[in-house]
DNA sequence: TCCTAAGCGAGACGGTACGTCTTGTCTTCCA
DNA sequence: TGGAAGACAAGACGTACCGTCTCGCTTAGGA
């Protein structure tokens, strides 16, 4: 029995794999907005009515499809904290987030154009607020002012890091290094626009 | 013959504000992206065909409304320089910024949120970029690290501007005052995230 | 594998007849010109762009649905020639003819008026001067004069035809019977406006 | 008084002058039913809302311009009738008729087919009709048995008339001259299919 | 000579219909 | 049972055309 469900299923995940993988090329093809359910179901070689059988709409498709992406960047920051003895930072987050910008460039260059989705850049704001605010902010807590809420700061450091993405991908034409882009990343959060500080100066 | 022309001009005119309207008030009744040009018409009582007299799509008469908005954002920044001794800075503008936003409270935490426009969010992303660098940086650009393009720093001003924002409207639903907003923004770029040192304390 | 298809067509078929019927009510209650397509659809309980997967625009439906009507006369005209002894004759054809006008006489009446179809009336002079010229014109061709076309003469017959059902219809409000229209018919063209000469009294 | 008015009539009669011959023009280019108020007042360098302020719509254009047609209808056959020592009969309103339909030959062609109106054909039966009954069946008249309405042999010939025109223009592409197609439709009213009785034949 | 009233050009607009596109649902059948 | 195939309802799109309105120019007669 548990196996006659399982054939199914897996046939079940085949197609889902299919409608994924043809969003993620249309996207780069044509821009998020422009694809509709059937040039999706065209590129997958799957019918119209199948798509709702397993999505109610394009978003879902795309939400559920990002779990890949996030499982590659997820492994990658799993990995730099490892190699980084277990201290996970700002630094090393850093890092591997613009790695996976630069693995996904074609992806995110586009989602983060006009041609992207709304929807998306608004979770990548609060997505990585919520990740900032875990994980970077924390040692800087004790010296913040009464006044000032960490999650203010935290919404800060997540909107320099999509400004920076997009300016990256789009002006920039990603000719910085992720390693160059971390390290704006990373000073600009620690100091600002005070650069010319010494004391300020990080060694990495 | 200018006189001749301004009638007609000033019943074209009359019509685009009423679509102007009728596009702003629905964006915060419904969010952008539900809405179509039937909604925008009826809510104007104008003729749908007349809207493609005017304008191509919802996004050209997005766009055009924004103008009346801006023009409130120049005014307001105007104000601020005046009164700040002529001396534009980022302080200033900050303040103005988001005493705008308050203004525009209900249009802004529409349109960014995943109710809003891609598009809008983008343009925002670049025009902030842009002031930010024409008007902001110059102060610091002379202590900047060779390597590091000015305009990196820009895009992570905007974005922290634009991060800041949607935390303050959707998150902390304006319970900051604008002036708060605007320090911490202020503060934020001057020096990151460490607050505590005592010879950056500014004074405002 | 014919069974199959057939489901899909059975359905098809089952729209197609709702626009016709919708079509055939319409043209007696508003005539031909002043439908639209919306009226079929909406009196065919069918999506509007539903009318376009079958029919290109309005006339293809006309011409489509005269396929039935049309189904009609010729089972009348096999049943006289039959009757006829399989002789198929200028007599019983008109007969047949003006029965079936009288069996349509609503159709028949808004379509020979100003509120009908420019293409139908011309459809019906061209298939009319085709029947005439195949069946009715044979046995009389021998007596003809050489410079005198048939197709000229069942171009006339065709034109009388027509003429005596518009008049039939809208004039005489048809209290003259089918066979006493078929009669005239009959007469006129075998002898014209010369009704006295007793050489030339038919029997029927 | 008077004066002033014509002036002003004269420009309207103008106008009006430059709406018909751009309708006739236009009949003959592209069809009567493809044509649009638009395409008059831009063939006949008039404002469209000018159209208005003479004509209801299109099909009132129409019948207003026939009347020059229709003017030099009369003329033609007013010059046969007085020719012919004023006897007008059956034979000499046919060959005017076919003169005219000849000089008018584009014309024609375009509204006898299915770019044609249905108002003009129904009303050239009807018109026809009439002109048979009064003109041309008297001297028949006595000849006829008591049940047949003489108006239905008017529709007869009328038919017959419209008939043998649409053959000529659209089948025939006017090989025929105008006088044998006269002679065929009086041949044809005079004694049917019946071309051998020599006692029919006629001089003409 | 100016005045003035009509015809008209120009263009905006309300409204109706068009033909098309997309979405989401349904049904029937096949593997 | 999952999916293919296709018909369909629903609704939005952008366009075409209609008929009406307003405005201001032109022009030709009468004051």
């Amino acid at each position: 029995m548990t196996d006659m469900i399982r054939k199914e299923d897996r046939r079940k995940e085949r197609t889902r794999q299919l409608l994924r993988d043809a969003l993620m090329e249309l996207i780069v093809e044509k821009g998020y907005e422009a694809i509709n359910v059937n040039d999706i179901t065209e590129r997958a070689n799957v019918a119209r009515p199948t798509f709702y059988l397993h999505y109610k709409d394009k978003q879902e498709l795309l939400f559920n499809s990002l779990r890949e992406i996030y499982d590659d960047l997820a492994a990658r920051e799993m990995d730099t904290i490892v190699a980084g003895l277990n201290q996970r930072n700002l630094d090393d987050m850093s890092d591997a987030d613009f790695q996976h910008v630069a693995q996904h460039a074609a992806f995110y260059r586009t989602m983060l154009s006009d041609r992207g989705s709304v929807a998306f850049i608004i979770q990548m704001f609060r997505y990585l607020r919520g990740l900032m605010q875990t994980h970077a902010l924390p040692p800087f807590q004790p010296d913040l002012p009464a006044g000032v809420p960490s999650a203010a700061l935290a919404a800060c450091m997540a909107g320099a890091q999509i400004g920076l993405v997009e300016w990256w991908l789009n002006e920039n034409n990603m000719q910085a290094t992720p390693q160059e882009m971390a390290r704006i990343m990373h000073m600009f959060c620690l100091m600002g626009l005070n650069w010319d500080d010494p004391s300020q100066k990080v060694s990495s």
